[in-house]
DNA sequence: ACACTTTTTTAGAATCATTATAAACTGGAA
DNA sequence: TTCCAGTTTATAATGATTCTAAAAAAGTGT
């Protein structure tokens, strides 16, 4: 298995629930945008025995913790993940609630011309709320 | 009462607890950025009489509906609102959880180069994650 | 001022995403 | 195999937000 390399490599134990989890994220061609309830419905798809909701919840802070996945900072009530951690951004359809990636080239470089004395910038992060 | 016109205009009954909510978020110099949390501390401070919690939600709302406050997008358990509607983007400081106003001129222009077959963009917000 | 309608406020209950708990289980080292 | 730290699990607890429905206040016409 792929996966338990990945895990072991950052000091996560590769237990099965923690790879099926990791097929059902990262087994895929394109970005995935999603929430803890989402990932849940997947989970039900692909498997047999159910994975708690604690453990969902426990894998994505884990492998949020190591970089493997991040949060989109959107208003909505329930908290969106993203399997693309490299920076980029993102488009939300507001009537849909879905999220849609913007390619670092679908957006001008952006500058950020003011600091903030003893703080240094970790992430610029830009949200193109959509409507009809 | 300057509040009472700007509430009669906007359909919005000019009542006791509106116009004192009015008083503590626009009674100011600078950008007001906030949870209802901080908002009800707020209002303690500012009257004698308590005005209930769920009140403070449905002026907030009404107020955010007439364009008079906005939402930031944020992970965080608490939603954020401003006073400050008018396009610009902000500083997240992750250590102390305190929003700090960008101004346009503070980043450089953004041009997204994307669309969606049938949607509007409705607004682009950049926020800036600090770390120490 | 009074009567009447509509909007607003309110306290408390309900909801829902998320986190905490603590007991059972598992992976991996010795 | 034995042991232990790390995991999983069901369930309870938490906490922000929304709902409810009754009381209060605002607006309107008389």
């Amino acid at each position: 298995m792929k996966y338990i390399e990945k895990l072991r490599n950052s000091g996560l134990r590769p237990t099965k629930q923690r790879l099926q989890i990791c097929e059902v994220l990262f087994d895929r061609e394109k970005t995935f945008h999603f929430t803890i309830n989402e990932l849940e419905q997947k989970i039900k798809n692909h498997t047999s025995r159910k994975i708690s909701l604690a453990t969902v919840y426990n894998t994505v802070h884990a492998f949020e913790k190591k970089g493997y996945l991040k949060q989109i900072p959107i208003n909505s009530s329930e908290t969106y993940f993203d399997t693309n951690v490299t920076d980029h951004h993102h488009f939300y359809d507001l009537k849909e609630e879905k999220l849609i990636d913007l390619e670092n080239s679908d957006v001008g470089p952006i500058n950020i011309l003011k600091r903030i004395n003893g703080k240094k910038i970790k992430s610029v992060e830009v949200l193109v709320k959509l409507e009809d």
